[in-house]
DNA sequence: CCGACACTTAGCCATTTTGCAAACCATGGT
DNA sequence: ACCATGGTTTGCAAAATGGCTAAGTGTCGG
């Protein structure tokens, strides 16, 4: 069992960066090979490869190696978590936004 | 003008630390002075200013000072930023989950 | 004017992160 | 068998992060 809130912790950081997030936004349209998700990256492979483990260890991306291509894919879940909590804070703030203009001096006794 | 890419790294960093995540939850409810942010958190005062520093530097966090007291704000722009790109890749991959369901041996030529 | 309160600055440390290069498997094609 | 392809491991250095203590600044209350 996952604690929540490191994977939470895990996700925002791996989600910093900003390869991989392009990596991210690659497997969300589809699967793909380690290479594919290289070539477009101009980094020393190991170096990529480090990206594509942090991915893999919080969660956000599986992948399995069949003859010597590694594939990888996202995963759904870690990702609805994170987005879950954004939109969570997105509709507090528009709350608070709101009640702030109803009541404009509110913070003025 | 602000590159939305080191925008989004930034505030994406920020959000990795459960202290910081738990000021937006704070701040998404209501403004609040620094003490009144520290209060719940077991740490010195310098480093929870840093945690503040760091919400300040990436825009999800604004503060002014009134006497001696800081009072922080939540930002809203970078906040929606954030939420909205989580959940376009959260609709991608949902795409493309619906499309494999439909398609079961699409990656099989 | 004096002390308490609310930060703020400065400096130190341990750990983690992010990049590289170089060498090393393992598989597939010819 | 052999070589190219696709990854993997190892080791290293620079920089960033997250915590602390100690000492300083500026306001308010009495």
């Amino acid at each position: 069992m996952v604690d929540i809130t490191q994977q939470m912790n895990a996700c925002f950081a791996a989600l910093a960066d900003p390869t991989r997030r392009a990596v991210v936004e690659a497997l969300a349209r589809a699967p793909a090979s380690v290479s594919d998700l290289h070539a477009p990256h101009n980094m020393a492979l190991p170096t990529f490869m480090r990206h594509l483990s942090v991915l893999e260890k919080c969660g956000l991306v599986r992948s399995e190696k069949v003859g010597r291509v590694r594939t990888c894919f996202i995963e759904a879940d870690p990702l609805l978590q994170v987005q879950g909590w954004m939109e969570w804070q997105r509709i507090v703030v528009e709350k608070q936004i709101e009640s702030r203009d109803q009541i404009p001096f509110a913070l003025d006794p």
